[in-house]
DNA sequence: TGTACATCAGTGAACGCGCGTTCACTGATGTAC
DNA sequence: TGTACATCAGTGAACGCGCGTTCACTGATGTAC
């Protein structure tokens, strides 16, 4: 036994956090398999040490934007507490920053990836979902509002949020893309029952 | 001249249509000219008669989705009248209907490629904005409410539209998919003042 | 009306390139004695 | 402590394949006479 375990255990890791910025900036059939060894400091042939094809690779990625983030999330210097009493209202101004807007490495992979996933295999689609459902369950357990069913209420909020980012990355106007984000945080607030 | 003005334009028409229906399935990598050309009833080589390079495909396969639902939209059989007092109610009935979640070729560009868009040329981006944009201006004009800024909630209803369309399209559990529809329909209805 | 011609939409072989994957090999490491 | 060895993470050349793009050519068409 040459190596330790926990050696190997890092290794993946450092593929996994390369491949996650790659696939964030560039889509997942844009970046090949040199270009996130190279990121991660290694050469090709590895990559099959770790993985068995690169598709097995892309719910690994998928799963690491949660596991990383345990109670406290960053974009840039937008920091979240999600043990916080308001954590709601401070996970959807996250959200909507510029900052995670201009974010493009460190993006959450539900505005980065979504029509990959949807066209990716079984894995990846329980991860992406994983992901999703973790975030209705945090919006429900802050919402101030009963005018819907909370669960109904927390899934409209999240879908708005992840919906607002991705159009606004899609747009060629800064201007508009700021001011939608800008709506959607309004009616965001208003839906949560987080109106001052 | 052998040819009318015409007719080289109905076969430009072919190849966007085409090039659209294998987008919207496959996205814009995963979708090659041969194939292109093939549902367009013509080779390879013909392509560039037509267009410059695959890029430049993009913008003009967008855009078509605006161009043909000129006053009428049908997805498999769900069909808006955009002249109807209710239009915003249908629109987003029809929006996150069973049919527009499987409909694959024939779905909303948004939902089908956003991503795509974020990574693509000005054009494409703006192809993409101006599909956003008569969204929100058809959603604010059949708006029942004046709580908010009425173009804020225009912009609020068609983002989680989207957003919910295209996470339940990532989903991996039809029940969790088509549960999603319903909640944002249902937040989407009270945030028009649409609630009956 | 019939024939020769010019046009250009469309063809398909060819090119170069980059990618995912394989595999024989290397060399740094921990272990056994 | 020192040396020989077994292990296996990591290397990098090689392979086959599919793609975007080019280009010399074809052949159906409308026109001129």
């Amino acid at each position: 036994v040459p190596y330790p375990a926990e050696r190997s255990a890092r290794t993946k890791d450092k593929i996994v956090h390369s491949a996650r910025a790659l696939f964030n900036r560039y889509g997942f059939d844009r970046v090949s398999i040199d270009q996130i060894m190279a990121g991660a400091g290694l050469t090709r042939g590895a990559f099959y040490t770790y993985f068995g094809s690169k598709s097995d690779l892309y719910a690994d990625t998928l799963g690491c934007f949660l596991t990383d983030a345990s109670s406290k999330v960053t974009w840039k210097g937008v920091h979240v507490d999600l043990e916080a009493d308001d954590a709601g209202i401070q996970i959807i101004r996250a959200y909507l920053s510029r900052q995670h807007l201009e974010a493009r490495e460190e993006a959450c992979p539900m505005v980065a990836l979504p029509t990959d996933v949807a066209r990716a295999n079984i894995r990846a689609k329980r991860a992406f979902e994983h992901v999703f459902q973790t975030m209705v369950t945090r919006l429900e357990s802050g919402l101030n509002s009963n005018r819907h069913p909370r669960r109904a209420t927390a899934q409209a909020i999240a879908a708005l949020c992840v919906g607002s980012m991705i159009i606004a990355r899609a747009s060629s106007d800064p201007a508009a893309a700021a001011d939608l984000c800008d709506a959607s945080l309004r009616i965001a607030l208003e839906l949560g029952g987080w109106t001052a």
